[in-house]
DNA sequence: TAGTATTTTGAGACATACTCTAATTAAACC
DNA sequence: GGTTTAATTAGAGTATGTCTCAAAATACTA
């Protein structure tokens, strides 16, 4: 049986694993088969914004052993490594998404009221603001978490 | 027995829990004696950022009868009448704070990762980010949530 | 390649923040 | 004051997430 789950060759998302790996290595940690899949599961569902249970149930397709938690344990640790995003919206479960390789994986969220929608922005607009704040309060930002709520364009256009 | 546990006749603080009794009422909610507990405990705990069980603790000083859930509903109700702000640092517990009568109950927090403090800042540099977005994206922003994170200055200075 | 040390995993028990239920009590409105 | 409606209490219940510990996988060394 093979290792990697990908059997189509996807050349994209063996570089992304690779990638992956390499910041896994970096910090002393595995690629475990697991975590691999966790990987590629995540990679097939860029944009989206899934819960631990969500990735549980497409990771147990692939690879019916894994358990729960090492799933949460994979999301936390990819977390912390910044290799992929969490999002609370305060709705009681927290949601992991992975970025597109290209860009930086912190940025923004804007969250649709009305449908439920979570759209992700990559915008570094707060730069500024971060300086600002700097220098204000004598308060040195390392990082910052963003989540605009509204009405998303297309709930907009029904709404007329 | 008074009905009002603040026996030592603050001014202010009478004018504050009418003013939040007016909106209760606009929102067809009653003003209880429990609600009154939790609004003065808030009220004299500004600026700092309780969790529903510190709540609790300190509203049964008062009132030993309220029960724990009451205070949970509680919060949650003033939250979503914008009476209080809830606060989501990603461990594990909600936090709820009140504002000064004055400003505005949105604002940001600084959280420093060292001590654990947490500011409230009020500002509206967000306002133009806002208008950016809508005209971006087509999305109509109602609220934003922004949280910094960072080391604050009395950190900054001791580590030198 | 075999042996050893270190990580990681899996299953389920556990922890904990929060919510629900149903009977009781309190508040508002004539 | 009596009626209606909303709110409260206590504790059982729910759900997300974590911990434990034996077993398995991986990396390291000879």
């Amino acid at each position: 049986m093979s290792q990697n789950t990908n059997e189509l060759g996807d050349e994209l998302m063996i570089k992304f694993v690779d990638l992956y790996e390499k910041t896994l290595k970096e910090n002393g940690y595995k690629l475990t088969n697991q975590r691999r899949v966790v990987l590629e599961t995540l990679y097939n569902r860029v944009g989206e914004h899934l819960t631990a249970e969500e990735v549980h149930q497409l990771v147990k397709m692939v690879n019916s052993e894994i358990g729960l938690a090492t799933v949460y344990r994979t999301l936390q640790l990819l977390s912390e490594l910044g290799l992929i995003d969490k999002l609370n919206l305060d709705d009681g479960v927290v949601r992991y998404e992975i970025g597109e390789m290209e860009t930086k994986h912190r940025h923004h969220h804007l969250i649709c009221e009305e449908c439920g929608t979570i759209m992700g922005v990559d915008d570094d607009m707060l730069d500024a603001l971060e300086e600002a704040f700097s220098k204000k309060y004598g308060f040195k930002v390392t990082d910052h978490v963003v989540k605009f709520y509204g009405v998303c364009k297309s709930c907009l256009q029904k709404q007329g």
